[in-house]
RNA sequence: GCCGCGUUGGUCAAGGGGUUAAGACGCCUCCCUUUCACGGAGGAAUCACGGGUUCGAAUCCCGUACGUGGUACCA
C-alpha cells in the first residue's frame, strides 16, 4: 500500500532526553533502515507554556552523538518542511473545521472553572467516569446544545473556544498493533478529546494525525502510554482521510524503573546513581545539571546497543551487536509486550565489553580529554594507546582509564604502604636496594629482563619472589592493582622505576 | 473509581501443547593469574494464583491477584 517505509519520531522540546525517548528513536530508526525508508523528527512544540529553551538543540545533539541521524527534520531539511509544528499552526484548524461540516466535531465555549465544576459533579453522583463525553455534552455550553444562532453570536463576539472531536456512542474500534495484536476500544469510554485549543493550536491529537498524514508516514511506533489515546487517532484518521491510508501502529513498552513501581524518571537517576538521559541536560533556569551516559563514561556503541535489547532480542543467544547488525536482525514484532526495569549493572556490563571489542584508538580521544581535566597531558599518543591496550579489560566507564592508568603518566600520589608494612623487614629491605643498583645498570630496559634480574637476586637472597612482588607494585603503581608488573616498569622507563622505588624505600624508613 | 495493556529466576530474557524450562547480568565456589581484572569450569535461583480444555499445559480459555499506563485547552 505505502510505496516507502517512513517513521517519525516527535519529540516534546521540555527538557533532557530520556532512555526510554532514545529507544523510540531507535526502534524508528532501526525500521526504517531495515526497509530503506526515511527516518523523520518531527519536534512538537505545540504546548507553549512547557517550551524549555535549547531543548530541541539539544535533542539533536544527542541523537548525533547516538548515531541515528534523521533523513529529515528541522535541522536537516526535506520535502515536508517545516518540521515545527509551531511553524504549521495554520495548517491545523481546515481539518478541524471540516470535521465540524461532516458532524464529527464541535465548539465548546466551556471555561476552565465550568469544566471543574462538571467534574466535581460527577464525581459526586458517583459515575464511573469523569470525562467530556457523549453522556454529558448535552448538559455543557458548547454547539451540540447550543442553536446555530447561538453558537454564531458566540463567535461573532469572540468568545474563546475550543474544537472537540464527537465520539459516538455505542461504537467499536478496531485496530492492529504491531506488537500488541488486534486491540478494540469501546466508543462509550472515550471523551471528546480537543482537537484545537483556544490559542488557535492543535493538541497532540489533531497534530500528529494530519501531520502524519501530510508527511506520508507510514508506521507510527511511540510508547505505550499513547494506547489508550490511539482510538481518538483512529477515528481522526477515518473521519479526515480514510483508514485505508493510517499508519501501521505500534506501542512500545516502557523502561520501568530498577527497584520499586512505575516508570523510569530522571528522579529515580538522581536516587539511584545513574543516569537517565542520554547526554548532560542543563536546565536553563535553575542551572541544575542532570547527568547523560556520554558524560559518565558509556560509548554511544553499548548506549545504542542496551538500548536495543532493553525490550527486544533476535531470538538467539546473541546479546552484542553492532548497529549494522541492529538493523539487519531488528523485527518490531519481536518487541515484547511488557515493561522492562532498567539494569544499570547490566548497562555498564555492555559498555565494557564494546570498550574490549572496539579499538582503543576510536575512543582515544574522549579518554585523553579525561586525563587532561585531571591535569596529566599527553603528549605521546602511541604510548597513550600502549597503555589504554594494556589496561582496557580493567575499564567499564571510559573514566576507568584514569584511574588505571594514571601511574604510567606519574608517580603515584598516593602510596599504600600498610599494605606492605606488616611484612617489611630488613632483609627486604636489602634486596631493595641491591635491585636498585643492579636495574640503575641496566642499558636495556625492557620486561623480560627485569624479571629475570629481579628473580636471580631474590634467589641470592634466598627469598620467595611471591613476597616481593607486591612490594614492587605498591612502589610503582601505589596500590594492589595493575597489569603484570614487569609490564609496568618496561613501560615506565628506567628512571621512572628507579625514582619510585626510592621514594618508597625512604617512606618505609 | 473507571478504561486499556501486561505477568517465565533478584534483573534482562528464549521457549507459544510433550524440553533435564536456553542464554546473559548480578551473586557464590573453584581454576588461571605471586595484585586487580580478563578468561575458563561449576553452583544457588523461575513459569503470579485458582479453575477449566486436554492423555498431557509455562504454552489454549475463564476468573482472581498484582504490576503498569491513561483518565488535561501536556505530550
Amino acid at each position: 500500500m505505502f510505496s516507502k517505509v517512513r517513521v517519525r519520531f516527535a519529540p516534546s522540546p521540555t527538557g533532557g532526553l530520556h532512555l526510554g525517548g532514545v529507544r523510540t528513536v531507535l526502534y524508528n530508526y532501526l525500521f526504517a533502515k531495515k526497509h530503506g525508508g526515511d527516518f523523520i523528527v518531527r519536534v512538537e512544540d505545540t504546548d507553549q507554556t512547557r517550551f524549555v529553551e535549547g531543548a530541541e538543540a539539544y535533542i539533536f545533539d544527542c541523537l548525533k552523538w547516538c548515531g541515528l541521524e534523521p533523513d529529515e527534520s528541522v535541522l536537516h531539511g526535506g520535502a515536508y518542511a517545516p518540521y515545527r509544528q509551531s511553524e504549521r499552526k495554520v495548517m491545523y484548524r481546515q481539518y478541524a473545521e471540516q470535521l465540524i461540516k461532516e458532524g464529527h466535531a464541535y465548539y465548546a465555549f466551556d471555561t476552565t472553572e465550568e469544566l471543574e465544576t462538571m467534574r466535581e459533579k460527577l464525581k459526586a453522583s458517583g459515575s464511573s467516569s469523569l470525562q467530556y463525553d457523549q453522556r454529558i455534552r448535552m448538559q455543557m455550553n458548547n454547539s451540540l446544545r447550543l442553536l446555530p444562532e447561538e453558537t454564531q453570536a458566540l463567535l461573532d463576539k469572540g468568545m474563546p473556544y475550543v474544537i472537540r472531536i464527537k465520539v459516538n456512542a455505542n461504537e467499536a474500534i478496531p485496530f492492529t498493533d504491531m506488537i500488541r495484536g488486534d486491540i478494540e476500544f469501546d466508543s462509550n469510554n472515550v471523551d471528546d478529546k480537543v482537537l484545537l485549543k483556544a490559542d488557535g493550536m492543535p493538541t497532540y491529537h489533531l497534530a500528529v494525525v494530519v501531520d502524519d498524514h501530510l508527511m506520508k508516514i507510514s508506521h507510527a511506533f511511540r510508547g505505550e502510554e499513547w494506547l489508550p489515546s490511539a482510538p481518538v487517532h483512529i477515528l481522526l484518521w477515518k473521519h479526515l482521510f480514510g483508514l485505508d491510508a493510517m499508519p501501521q501502529w505500534a506501542h512500545l513498552p516502557l523502561i520501568l524503573k530498577p527497584d520499586g513501581n512505575g516508570k523510569l524518571s530522571k528522579r529515580d537517576g538522581d536516587r539511584l546513581g545513574f543516569p537517565v538521559y542520554a547526554m548532560d541536560w542543563q536546565d536553563p533556569v535553575t542551572k541544575d545539571i542532570t547527568k547523560g551516559f556520554k558524560e559518565i563514561g558509556f560509548l554511544p556503541e553499548a548506549f545504542i546497543n542496551l538500548l536495543a535489547v532493553l525490550g527486544w532480542n533476535d531470538g538467539t543467544e546473541q546479546e552484542v551487536f553492532t548497529m549494522d547488525e541492529l538493523i539487519e536482525k531488528f523485527s518490531i514484532e519481536r518487541v515484547h509486550k511488557a515493561g522492562a526495569k532498567f539494569d544499570f549493572e547490566k548497562a555498564k556490563w555492555y559498555n565494557h565489553e564494546w570498550i574490549k571489542k572496539l579499538p582503543v584508538k576510536s575512543y582515544g580521544l574522549r579518554v585523553k580529554a579525561i586525563f587532561e581535566s585531571n591535569a596529566v597531558i599527553i603528549n605521546e599518543e602511541e604510548y597513550f594507546f600502549k597503555v589504554m591496550e594494556l589496561i582496557k579489560d580493567r575499564c567499564t566507564l571510559l573514566p576507568d582509564f584514569y584511574t588505571q592508568g594514571v601511574f604510567f603518566f606519574q608517580s603515584p600520589t598516593v602510596i599504600d604502604t600498610d599494605a606492605i608494612k606488616a611484612k617489611w623487614d630488613e632483609k627486604k629491605n636489602l634486596f631493595f636496594t641491591e635491585l636498585l643498583r643492579a636495574y640503575q645498570l641496566i642499558t636495556d630496559w625492557e620486561h623480560a629482563g627485569l624479571e629475570n634480574e629481579f628473580k636471580e637476586i631474590a634467589a641470592a637472597n634466598q627469598l620467595k619472589p611471591g613476597e616481593l612482588m607486591l612490594p614492587l607494585r605498591i612502589m610503582l603503581v601505589g596500590g594492589k592493582f595493575g597489569p603484570g608488573v614487569f609490564d609496568i616498569a618496561g613501560m615506565i622507563g628506567k628512571e621512572a622505576t628507579v625514582n619510585r622505588i626510592e621514594h618508597t624505600l625512604s617512606l618505609l624508613q
